[in-house]
DNA sequence: ATAAAATATATTGTATACAAAATTTAATTA
DNA sequence: TAATTAAATTTTGTATACAATATATTTTAT
C-alpha cells in the first residue's frame, strides 16, 4: 500500500550532474558564456558549489550535444556557431521536421490537436503585446507537442538537440521585422494540414516554415542583429 | 622545427574513457553483454583494470548514444532493442540517408568516388568467398565515405550513431538468404547515380536500399535468425 | 509457514587526492 | 633586447574515499 510513493521519488530524483548540465547549457544559450570561451572545471565547480565530478560528467554530455568542444589534456571550449553550422543544422532539421510533421499528421491524438490549437491562440495574444519571452516559451511547447505526436522518441530527441544548438545562441530571429507574423501564419497552416490528416500538406508546410526560419536566422546573423534581452 | 610532432600526438592521444567506452560498446554490439543485463561500475572497472571514474564517464556517453539505459540510484542496463526501436531508427535513417545521398551526389570529390568504386569491387570479392567479417568492415567503410561526402559532420555523426544502435545488436541481416546479392546491386546503383551527379536518382537509390535493409532486419528478427559468428 | 520489519550488504553519487601534461612565468644566453 | 630554456603554476585525467540510497538477507511476530 506504499507502492506509489516510490514511483514519484524515482521520477523526481535528479542527479547533480543533470542540474549542473542544464545550468551550464542555459548559460551558454543565454550568452553568459561566449563562443570560444574556455570552461574550466574547478572554476565552474566552485561557482556552483559542487565538486569537479558532476561538472566533468555534465561537460561530457554537453560535448555529445555539441555545445562545447573538448580537446584532450587542453580543456573545454564553448562551441563557435558559424554560418556553416547553421547550414548543416538546418539541412538536417528541414529533413527531420518534415518527417515529424508527416508522422504527426498520421499519429496525433485529438487531445494533442486541441492543445496545438490552444497554443496557436495563446501565441496570438503574446504576439499582440509583443511579449518575446512568452512567445519563445509557447513556441517551444508548440513544437514539443508536434514532435511528441510523431510517436518516435528518438526523432524527438534528435530534433530537440538540434534546436537547442542554434536557438538562442545568436539571439532569436523573432525580432526580425515581419517574421513573427509569418511564423504565426506558417504555424496555422501546419496545424490545419495536420488536423486534416493531410500528410503531404503537413510536410510541405513544415518545409516552408523551416526554410523561412533558416533564411531569417541567416539574415539576422549577417546583419549583426544579435539582439539580446 | 618540432611543430609537426605535436599535431600527431594531439590526434593520437585518446583518454581512457574513450577506450573504455569503445570497449563496452563493442561488448554490447557483439553480444558479450545481453540486452537487459545490468552493468556495474566496479565490476567493469576491475575487469578492465581501471578505476570507476573513466567507466562512469564512458557509461554516460553510452547512455547518450542509446546503448544503455540509466536509472538514477538504481543502475545501468543494456538497452533492449524492440521492433518499435527498429521502426523508429529506420524512420529516421531512411530520411537522413536519403538526404546524405543527395548531398553526396552534389558534393563528393573525384577521389572519394574512386574510393567508393574500389570498395564496391572489394566487397564483391568478399561476397564471393562469403567472408562476412570482411563484408561488414568494407560495408562500414563504404557508408563512411558516403556520409563524409555529404560534407555535413553533424549528419555523419547522427547517422553513424543510429547505425551503431541497431547494427549487430541482433546479428547482421547479411546472412539472410539473397540479401547479400541485393545489397551489392543496390550499392552499385547508388554509386552510379552519385557518379552521374543525379541527386534525385541517388536519393531514390538510398531510399530503396534502406527500406530493403529494414525489411530484411525485421524478417530475420521475427524468424529468430539471430546468427552470431 | 508466511509476511513484515530490521539489519546487513552492495552499489551508485559525490568529493577529494594525486599524477601527468600543458601553459605560463621567470631566467638565462646570444 | 629577443629568443630559448628551465622552473613554477595551472589544469586535466585518473584513482580512491566517503556518504546516501537501494537491494538482499535475516530475524521476528502473527
Amino acid at each position: 500500500m506504499a507502492g506509489h510513493l516510490e514511483q514519484i521519488r524515482l521520477d523526481s530524483y535528479k542527479p547533480l550532474r543533470e542540474l549542473v548540465c542544464e545550468h551550464i547549457r542555459q548559460a551558454i544559450i543565454d550568452g553568459t558564456f561566449s563562443p570560444g570561451e574556455r570552461l574550466m572545471e574547478i572554476q565552474l565547480a566552485d561557482e556552483m558549489g559542487v565538486s569537479r565530478t558532476p561538472v566533468r560528467e555534465a561537460i561530457r554530455k554537453l560535448e555529445l550535444e555539441g555545445f562545447v568542444v573538448m580537446i584532450p589534456r587542453r580543456g573545454t571550449y564553448v562551441a563557435n556557431i558559424s554560418i556553416k553550422d547553421i547550414n548543416d543544422v538546418y539541412e538536417i532539421r528541414i529533413c527531420l521536421d518534415v518527417l515529424a510533421a508527416g508522422l504527426a499528421a498520421e499519429r496525433i491524438t485529438e487531445e494533442e490537436l486541441e492543445d496545438l490549437k490552444k497554443l496557436l491562440v495563446e501565441i496570438g495574444t503574446h504576439v499582440a503585446d509583443y511579449n518575446l519571452e512568452k512567445i519563445v516559451e509557447v513556441d517551444t511547447a508548440f513544437h514539443d507537442i508536434l514532435y511528441t505526436a510523431s510517436r518516435n522518441e528518438r526523432l524527438r530527441n534528435i530534433i530537440s538537440n538540434l534546436r537547442e544548438q542554434i536557438t538562442g545562441i545568436r539571439g532569436t530571429s523573432m525580432n526580425y521585422p515581419g517574421r513573427l507574423a509569418d511564423t504565426m501564419a506558417e504555424h496555422r497552416l501546419l496545424v490545419e494540414r495536420i488536423a486534416a490528416r493531410d500528410v503531404e500538406g503537413a510536410q510541405a508546410a513544415a518545409r516552408v516554415h523551416l526554410e523561412n526560419a533558416e533564411q531569417t536566422l541567416l539574415k539576422s546573423m549577417l546583419e549583426g542583429q544579435n539582439a539580446k534581452d
